[in-house]
DNA sequence: CCTTTATATTTTGATTATCAAAATATTTGT
DNA sequence: ACAAATATTTTGATAATCAAAATATAAAGG
């Protein structure tokens, strides 16, 4: 009964490092190697469509605006974002990609589904459906129970 | 078809961040809240059992020796931690968790496993199966391709 | 319309985690 | 006993982070 408990917090805690493992070593051989973990997280914060303000950025990513105010920096100046201030209202800090920016994006994204492909080759139609309602019972559950289930 | 991978990433990426956050929170309350995660992490790495060598631990953290030495000096400094030299081969240092340092690595696993506990319980025994498969299915994918099966 | 208050962001000063390379201490091989 | 190998620590640097202070702009109230 607890075996079966021990076993699959060991398998997640090992995922887990292992996606870690995997997502830096995958960026240090890439194209965009001058990008850190953090710094693509970034990137995908910002997102494909349109601008994020900085406070956006900053919640969506969990780090203060001031930590966010020094990644946006670093990465105009290796030519991934852009920065501009609203016409509406002059407080407010528009950051989008650019297109080297939006090309870091996507080939990130495809290495995250390339992953997930591989994994999943020869996993049967019922194992696939299996592991994904799994997926979202956890992690409807890691919310509701540990983050309150808004937010 | 390719549906079901995004939907699969998307599951993966959210469990992972929330695992991370819970962590760190959970962290924060309890019992230890003067220990990081990465002290957690180095706790959990020299085990209840016996002492291990700075070499070991480095190795198992996948960190260099230089950043360890630092960390194990502020565990000790914290009370978590022991360091003696190994009386066969003066060179080596071995490093041991103190009762202080024993009771934080039991908490920690304590809510390791509360965690799964509470989110698995109403998942029925072929859910449970399910995951469990998927999930060792998925951790031995990860190292086969991309860590190369050993270590 | 000024003045105060609120909001959005950046700057500053500090800490933690990390690495690579140099330095130190000890053992092993010849 | 000397040179080479091994285990660890020290040093010098960088990245990511936060909280609090500073700056700039907008909104609200008399």
């Amino acid at each position: 009964m607890n075996e079966k408990l021990v076993e699959i917090n060991k398998m997640l805690v090992e995922v887990y490092d292992d996606v870690n493992l995997i997502e830096e070593y995958s960026i240090k051989q890439g194209t965009f190697s001058d990008l850190s973990i953090t710094e693509i997280h970034t990137i995908e914060a910002i997102g494909l469509y349109g601008a994020k303000t900085m406070s956006e950025a900053s919640m969506e990513l969990g780090i203060t605006m001031g930590t966010l105010t020094i990644a946006v920096d670093k990465l105009i100046k290796k030519g991934y974002l852009e920065r501009s201030r609203s016409n509406s209202d002059r407080r407010i800090v528009n950051v989008n990609l650019t297109n080297r920016g939006k090309l870091a994006y996507r080939i990130h994204e495809k290495f995250h589904l390339d992953m997930v492909k591989a994994i999943m080759l020869d996993f049967t139609l019922q194992e696939e459906e299996a592991l994904l309602r799994a997926l979202s019972k956890l992690n409807k559950h890691l919310k509701d129970i540990y983050l309150g289930s808004d937010r």
